[in-house]
DNA sequence: AATCCGGGGTC
DNA sequence: GACCCAGGATT
């Protein structure tokens, strides 16, 4: 029996009861797509839950606010898969109808889908012979096959992508897509996989040498970038503070947060207080105090955000201040929402 | 071709 | 602490 067949029966046998595996309504297979980029199925599905809810129809989702999409989406992470979704349902919505292309081609020149989304959607909704390769493909392929090129250098990326739809199956696609995704996340794992009992254990060149543990190969680069955020959380008598949309680029882009002091290390109260006047012109604070007393080190994948949070009040009233009490209402990184669930004045 | 972009689970 | 996750956009 060739490799997809096997596949194909161990799919059958094996599948998980996803939401979005109803169901073959582009809409809804785009959004579960978008929501897995480098997202584990179980972080996504309350997610999707949530925003099938939220915007039974793509048209519902383009007649949203961005602020509302991100507050959603808050907690998910790479946020420019919010805005992009957001931008994306606006564009079907207006000049395509409210109906998704149905080729890879037209699929990919949508704002946040890539060749691995074009390919799934493609695939799963319309049936169309296109390979997926996403993070289980090259780990299964590299395996089954014993292949040591590193699956992210770019002579990788094109290998795999053409082994990817030599063996497919292009008759069952929908399945096979499914299914060999499937297998990696459950069978073929990155740490311990199940060897044992797998259907593909005679004829993979991994298990015959002994090179599970070293397939796939990947280029690693992870430098990590320290930085020192201190946020400034202006409280004035009227139990209000200010908050401050991020632009630009960098990081958490169009998202809230408070005013930011950040410095090349750990500073004072007194620097803060030096600081204070080119952030936020006002009147001269009755105090400062650091808020939180261990230390606070956000983890995101190339920078840990050092932090410290600054209470600063005043004894007057602060313009365009917002109410502590809506701070909850704000899309906000999980680094602020942290802050604002334990926040007492 | 390299780098950036989150947050959380797992070992 | 290191690695990975149903990747894509930018430089």
């Amino acid at each position: 029996m060739n490799f997809s067949r096997i596949i194909l029966e161990w799919y059958e046998q094996n599948k998980r009861l996803l939401p979005w595996r109803r169901t073959k309504e582009p809409y809804r297979i785009w959004l579960s797509e978008i929501m897995l980029q480098q997202t584990r199925v179980a972080q996504g599905i309350p997610y999707y839950m949530k925003f099938v809810e939220a915007f039974p129809k793509v048209q519902d989702l383009a007649a949203a606010s961005e602020e509302q999409v991100l507050k959603l989406w808050q907690g998910l992470g790479y946020y420019s898969r919010a805005r992009n979704l957001h931008a994306t349902a606006k564009i079907i919505t207006e000049k395509y109808n409210g109906k998704f292309p149905d080729t890879y081609k037209e699929l990919l020149q949508l704002k946040g889908i890539g060749d691995y989304t074009a390919s799934a959607i493609a695939s799963i909704c319309f049936g169309r012979p296109e390979a997926v390769v996403d993070g289980n493909v090259y780990r299964v392929l590299a395996r089954y096959y014993g292949i040591d090129l590193p699956i992210n250098s770019s002579e990788g990326v094109l290998y795999f992508k053409e082994l990817a739809k030599d063996i497919m199956d292009a008759k069952n696609i929908r399945d096979y897509n499914q299914g060999i995704m499937e297998f990696g996340a459950l069978q073929c794992a990155p740490k311990n996989p199940d060897c044992g009992s797998c259907p593909l254990q005679k004829s993979c060149v991994a298990f015959a040498t002994n090179s599970i543990d070293n397939l796939p190969v990947k280029i690693k680069k992870n430098k990590v970038r320290n930085r020192y955020f201190n946020y400034l959380v202006l409280v004035d008598e009227n139990k209000q503070t200010l908050l401050q949309q991020r632009k630009g680029s960098g990081i958490w882009q169009n998202l809230y947060e408070f005013p930011l002091l950040e410095s090349e290390k750990y500073i004072d109260q007194g620097e803060v207080a030096g600081n204070l006047k080119e952030l936020v012109s006002l009147q001269e604070p009755s105090e400062i105090y650091l808020y939180n007393e261990s230390k606070i080190v956000h983890k995101l994948s190339h920078q840990h955000l050092h932090t410290r949070f600054w209470i600063i009040t005043f004894e007057s009233n602060l313009e365009n201040g917002i109410q502590i009490a809506e701070l909850h209402k704000y899309p906000v990184p999980v680094l602020i929402a942290d802050f604002i669930k334990t926040f007492k004045i």
